[in-house]
DNA sequence: CTCCAGGAGTGTA
DNA sequence: TACACTCATGGA
């Protein structure tokens, strides 16, 4: 099913190509993680922008930063207090220990330090794993959670996961795509309104798509 | 006006 | 383990 459902999105969005998460750096796709929690990737591009005119975007840079001006900077992408913070925090570790930026961790210790870390939980850190790290770890969030729920499948965070796991095997290309399908489709799809007006929920109702 | 976005931390039972 | 609550700006 899963795999089914990943040759439907496929077709769904044929010009979603590789670049669906621009970044110029490592350190700025884990910023960017952060600051897209539970807010629009719009607020955050507009955010990233300031921080990288003003030199922000490396953890030296971004450890020195005084609190209260980088909560005036992501102030437009909401809990800019909590963020303000974990950002410091991510800063400093590694800005502290130069060695754990170049991501070169087995995948499990990785994410067991990502999550050592205040402000990133199971969906931030695997969403650093793969996107920054290039680990292939399937990103849980809440429109695949949604999607499945949408299909009558429930589950955990971790038993979510391993159902794509199991499917997409090794296939780093194939996670990264995934994800940005279900975020795309999610969008459209994935809300009180539209949702089983879609491609995946005529799959399941058993038409061919 | 209401609703909610690519979550996480904390407290309670 | 399983929820409820809180954090917050900005766009539709």
């Amino acid at each position: 099913m899963i795999k089914d459902i990943y040759r439907i999105l496929t077709r769904e969005f044929e010009d979603l190509n590789s670049d669906w998460w621009p970044a110029d750096s490592a350190f700025e796709r884990v910023v960017g993680a952060i600051l897209v929690q539970q807010t629009r990737w719009e607020s955050v591009e507009k955010v990233l922008a300031v921080l990288k005119k003003r030199g922000l975007l490396t953890p030296k840079a971004m450890s020195s930063v005084s609190l209260e001006e980088l909560e005036e900077l992501v102030r437009p992408v909401g809990f800019y207090r909590q963020k303000a913070r974990y950002l410091k925090g991510v800063a400093s570790y590694f800005s502290a220990n130069p060695e754990k930026a170049t991501f070169s961790l087995p995948a499990d210790r990785l994410r067991r330090e990502m999550l050592s870390l205040d402000g990133i939980g199971k969906e931030t850190a695997d969403a650093i794993l793969l996107y920054a790290a290039d680990k292939p770890k399937f990103v849980v969030d809440a429109y695949a959670t949604r999607m499945l729920g949408c299909l009558g499948v429930k589950g955990g965070y971790e038993q979510i996961q391993e159902k794509f796991g199991r499917a997409l095997g090794e296939d780093l290309h194939a996670y990264k795509r995934y994800h940005a399908f279900i975020v795309e489709h999610g969008k459209r799809y994935c809300n009180r309104k539209k949702c089983g007006e879609c491609a995946v929920a005529r799959y399941m109702a058993g038409e061919n798509v």
